[in-house]
DNA sequence: GAGAAGTAACTGTACCAGCAGTCTCTGACA
DNA sequence: TGTCAGAGACTGCTGGTACAGTTACTTCTC
């Protein structure tokens, strides 16, 4: 209980300084992060709908109107799927991968300073090992 | 880095699941939980709605108007501070003490089920260990 | 190959959070 | 004691999220 406790703490702590400090770095929140970091790690940079709903970590509903205003910025396109003419395929556009990697490197060392340097290489050794189920059956199921 | 993946993954994903859960078994969501957890955890059941905001863990902001609701349902009532007449305390009703309780209550195996169950004891040690700075700098201080 | 059932994505509406501005009150100082 | 900077909480507006209902298409069954 006390471990559940530091976790949400922990998260609630860290996002709370790092969505604030995305937006003014690069210009967006950390739920277009996400669902661009979702769009660079699968094949051909292209998910459909669904399965962006799925894998995004924050927004679980309001994907459609999300891609709306991430599409309207230009980062990323819709494509019709062949063979299946009511799918939409969401992939990422040349200025979407660009902007990707820069909010990704904005990102990552804000994390480094919040989360990292105040675990001993021990402790992220142990946390990470302890919560990879949380995310090992993110990856590879719709789950329910 | 996975440490910290692990976090918000765990996280997002039990999250996503209690708050639903709680919604459906006792009325309303994990934000008021959370207000009337830190109220209960505070001396004569009382905090002043800065506190609140402080100490709160998921709305930083519209501290106000969710208040508003909480008192609508009765579950909690302001009064006036004696000797500051901008202030408000906000104080648990009877009621809101017994929701508390009874959304404790159902939160809880809840929690067990989606978390503590996917790890060993030993892990949860570890996690609670290595994650209590997070939640005692949130205890101990309103942080910067 | 026509009709029922199911799937994928979009839209309407209501609600909630975030931000800036406002109002009231306190405490200090001349 | 008049006023003035700052604290504490509230309100208007904007925009994002949640849920239900729609539309368009596909698949299954006979």
């Amino acid at each position: 209980m006390d471990a559940w406790r530091g976790v949400l703490y922990a998260s609630a702590r860290v996002l709370g300084v790092a969505d604030p400090e995305l937006n003014t770095s690069v210009g967006f929140p950390l739920t277009w992060l996400d669902i661009l970091a979702q769009l660079y790690d699968a094949p051909g940079n292209k998910l459909r709908m669904q399965e962006i709903q799925e894998r995004s970590l924050f927004t679980r509903s309001g994907i459609t109107r999300l891609v709306d205003r991430i599409e309207a910025a230009g980062l990323v396109r819709r494509e019709p799927v062949v063979g299946d003419r009511r799918g939409v395929l969401v992939g990422l556009t040349p200025e979407g991968l660009r902007r990707h990697r820069e909010a990704f490197e904005a990102h990552l060392p804000v994390i480094e300073r919040e989360f990292g340097r105040r675990l001993t290489s021990e402790q992220q050794r142990a946390v990470a090992e302890a919560l990879a189920p949380f995310w090992h059956d993110a990856q590879d199921a719709t789950s329910e």
